[in-house]
DNA sequence: ACTTTTTTACAACCAGAGGTGTAAAAACAA
DNA sequence: TTGTTTTTACACCTCTGGTTGTAAAAAAGT
């Protein structure tokens, strides 16, 4: 009775998600979209409503990697002192988000305009929250185990790592040479000790 | 025999620097900048030449000031460990870049799309070169005074804290919480021990 | 085969972008 | 005052942004 989509709306969605992590919302255009996805702008516009809601969408597909990548091992029962390390060297390997200098996704969005959008402000926020919170389950599993100094001060650990990530967003956006990244990180970790 | 400028170039670079530094390049159009400096387009155009220009001679102004408040205390010849404590306390004061979420500058057009614009990119380079490479000299002059761990890596050490810029510039446009902001400059520094 | 429903392709829309052309206005030399 | 030069004000241009309308095309139930 109906005519199927000729697309699926799960691959249009990951294609959207490249684009917006390369070039950031407001420089992915919808002639960018309509390229990269293939679909015509007619059909992005029934299927996700506007530029917003496609964006939107593809936060939803970034967070669920994010969860899997880096929220999962810091929020884990177990997690600790390696989690945080395994969490940062993933980052900053090929596998992570340097690849392409296209940084943090969320930390990208937080710094730009599309956060006047209360919608948009809402999801960022929560993520943020959302990885301040992780590292500081995990600082208190490093505690545990007596993998950090009894004199730190857990909650300020939490924001200062959650800061490197913003950091290494940047630093991996703007470019900056691996060595340097790499130091960044080391040096963070150090802090813990 | 010539008609002189109504408008002193100097006061609307002053204003162009802080539109751009607001709202960023691509996010200043020209009916904004013809708004804050009260200048029309032509007379933009006549005595900067383009929008780019403008944005260099703003470049330029800011690098000014940074040389003063950043650049001169870590190069000067004692700087050392109280210089660099004292940037990043002054960077996190109602004086320093954190006010109205603007971050720094340089930080901001690093992640940007104007740095395809090799002019641009020379002069953000150049910056960034520089405060790694003052932040090594005053790290050194720390070091001659006993004010840092011998077995530290000094290199390392002045990447981590250009990364640490980038990283309170990203967090200050995010318009993260003052005391998170605190705890990630206060983590970063104690680093130094 | 016909009808219905939805997707498609294409063009158009309106707002805003950066940049330019034109002619009036203003200052100073003569 | 006149003439020259440059700045101004204002409209305009072209291009691109996101969004929407229209009509052809395609599947599935009857």
């Amino acid at each position: 009775m109906v005519r199927p989509r000729e697309f699926d709306a799960d691959v249009v969605t990951d294609r959207a998600l490249n684009l917006f992590w390369h070039k950031g919302y407001q420089g992915a255009s919808l002639a960018d979209l309509e390229r990269e996805t293939g679909v015509g702008r007619k059909g992005l516009y029934n299927t996700f409503g506007s530029k917003q809601g496609l964006f939107l969408e593809a936060l939803t597909r970034y967070e669920t990697r994010a969860i899997e990548l880096i929220l999962a091992p810091l929020e884990s029962e177990g997690a600790g002192r390696a989690a945080i390390e395994h969490v940062f060297h993933m980052l900053t390997s090929q596998e992570g988000q340097l690849k392409g200098n296209r940084g943090c996704l969320f930390c990208l969005t937080a710094e730009s305009e599309v956060t006047s959008s209360p919608e948009v402000a809402k999801r960022v926020r929560g993520y943020l929250r959302r990885l301040q919170q992780g590292f500081a389950s995990a600082l208190r599993g490093a505690r545990t185990a007596g993998d950090l100094g009894t004199q730190k001060d857990l909650e300020a650990l939490a924001d200062f790592l959650m800061g490197t990530v913003m950091g290494l967003s940047a630093m991996a956006r703007a470019g900056r040479p691996r060595t340097q990244i790499v130091h960044y990180i080391d040096t963070a970790l150090a802090a813990l000790d």
